[in-house]
DNA sequence: CTGTTAGCGCCTTCAT
DNA sequence: ATGAAGGCGCTAACAG
């Protein structure tokens, strides 16, 4: 691999004025850049981007660390963070953490090792708060993705949450519906906390009390499963939401299991939802992230940060859509 | 950041011993090991991976490149890659070339110049054989994934496309389909152009004419909409192939707005599928890759040729596997 | 068993 | 407008 020195030694010039050729950062005669350049091409140099990386502050690059790249939502947001990345000619590193503690630090010590400029994090589930917070003392500014912890003093970007469950439960009450399953899923994860705060939210809106609503919390898919199709088995649910997508995927199997149709029998909606919610059997209200979008504004985030470190952390709230479809719309349900 | 020196200053030793300590290289007495040990806990110093990248050969990461890490299939190849990767101590560096040759590109050149040890590439659509063909000359060696060119001298692993499809195709002749549809997108993809051969094969030994089958190609989806909803609108075929999951979501729309149940006027069948196959309506019918395993072996045979690099080239083929489902029994009807 | 030293390839003052 | 030279943090001979 040809070396700065060999550049220069074809070009008869000094390694410096061909790092100055190569970064613009000062001024040489168009005959000396010229053979600089040649030189560069017969040698087929290319600049060696760690060696560079060690003596300048920056790499222009970013990390970003979400649970799965491959679930829909977060697929966008990569999409997205791509998208500005790209535009502001900043290298992307992607990891997964498949929501464990662990392989999430692994991947922050590999990017903050790596040097990256900058963290774009979606904490996993199991994510001690505390050890994220010593992020703070890094070199790397980080922006939280997604999950929003209200305690950490970082820039944050995600959507909101509770006011769209709050309305999804209203628009459901307003149905007639008075009994609800909702699959909440692993609420240490505060997206999911969130969700299920804004039910209650909802509850309250309608009037309803909340002894008498089910809630499926926790980790265990199989116990979860089984409340879903015990509850809406015996008929004491007439609604069923669920808080993202692999929870709804779990809850229209419970609801198969049991052989209740939505919507003949039972409403559901779903948070996230699925990559083409148009072929599914039946089509699935789902309340939808701006995915791309939050991606695209924690890159923005983090470039703020980086021009003005000292300025205050910023938390960016986007707005969910509901989309209404059949899964909630094409019956008409009778009080009991 | 404490650098080395300030740890060597701390126990009192010098750089070199620190970093046999760091790096287990050589013996050293355990009571200095200690006090290293100590002076590293102190001065909270943390190995600088790009200084120690410059001196080593190596970096003990992996590039990987695919289309798009949120597409099904590829997701799943993602998971098996960073599952052998963590194995071996790996870092892996992700990136998504969005079937656009020039970000393909842009993507190889930064994970090279990070200095990646190895590079697995799912090439994209548009993507120069030849510009490819130079990797060849890179000092980090190249496996293909997925998308397989013969003529290429690089470890590659794919599935056996061309068999499976030809399978799927007397599947559906046995049960006496004989006009198709087959989706085949962009043939510029070596999986799509092995799939489409593998229908010819079909064809023959069904003893079909292959004049009277209809074969969308190419990468204008809306030309593919129409042709696929002209076709099975005037009943000109009774069988309908995806030849991959966003031209089964095409497929499956174009039969829609036609008006074709499936699998009750029309037998649908798809390669790699959707993410939650019970969940659609009908269930589909579904050739699918050993994405996690191929992903798995592009590593081995990643860490293979690094381990040997004058071996000649390996091409491995894992076997797919057709899952039936309700969308090819014609006398199945799964509709609400 | 431990220390000294010479770079890895590049950027960047400081001179000229 | 250009060169010379030091050093970023680390590893690996080479010496003791």
């Amino acid at each position: 691999m040809a070396t700065m020195v060999d550049v220069a030694r074809v070009a008869g010039v000094s390694t410096s004025t061909v790092s100055h050729v190569l970064n613009g950062t000062r001024n040489v005669e168009p005959a000396t850049r010229r053979r600089v350049l040649a030189a560069i091409e017969d040698t087929g140099y290319r600049q060696d981007t760690l060696a560079r990386a060690m003596r300048r502050a920056r790499t222009d690059s970013i990390g970003l660390i979400v649970s799965d790249a491959g679930e829909p939502a977060f697929a966008e947001m990569v999409h997205g963070v791509e998208q500005a990345a790209a535009e502001n000619d900043l290298t992307l590193l992607l990891a997964n953490s498949a929501e464990d503690a662990q392989r999430e630090q692994r991947a922050i010590t590999t990017l903050m090792n790596r040097r990256v400029d900058g963290l774009i994090l979606a904490c996993s589930a199991s994510t001690d708060i505390s050890a994220i917070g010593a992020l703070g003392d890094e070199r790397a500014p980080v922006v939280l993705l997604d999950r929003l912890h209200r305690t950490l003093p970082f820039d944050q970007v995600g959507a909101d949450n509770r006011e769209s469950m709050r309305a999804l439960v209203n628009h459901l009450v307003e149905q007639g519906h008075t009994g609800f399953v909702v699959v909440a899923g692993d609420t240490r994860v505060p997206t999911l906390a969130e969700r299920l705060e804004g039910f209650h939210d909802g509850l309250r809106d309608g009037h309803l009390h909340s002894g008498s609503q089910v809630v499926c919390e926790g980790v265990d898919a199989s116990v979860m499963f089984a409340q879903v199709a015990e509850t809406v088995g015996r008929g004491a649910a007439s609604a069923v939401i669920a808080c993202s997508t692999p929870l709804a995927t779990l809850a229209l199997n419970a609801l198969q299991s049991v052989n209740r149709s939505v919507p003949g029998e039972v409403a559901f909606a779903t948070f996230d939802g699925f990559r083409n919610p148009d072929l599914f059997s039946p089509r699935v209200t789902t309340v939808r992230q701006p995915a791309y979008d939050m991606g695209m504004t924690a890159v923005q985030l983090l470039l703020a940060r980086l021009s003005a470190p000292e300025s205050s952390p910023r938390t960016v709230r986007l707005h969910q859509s509901i989309e209404l479809r059949d899964s909630t719309e094409a019956f008409t349900f009778t009080k009991p």
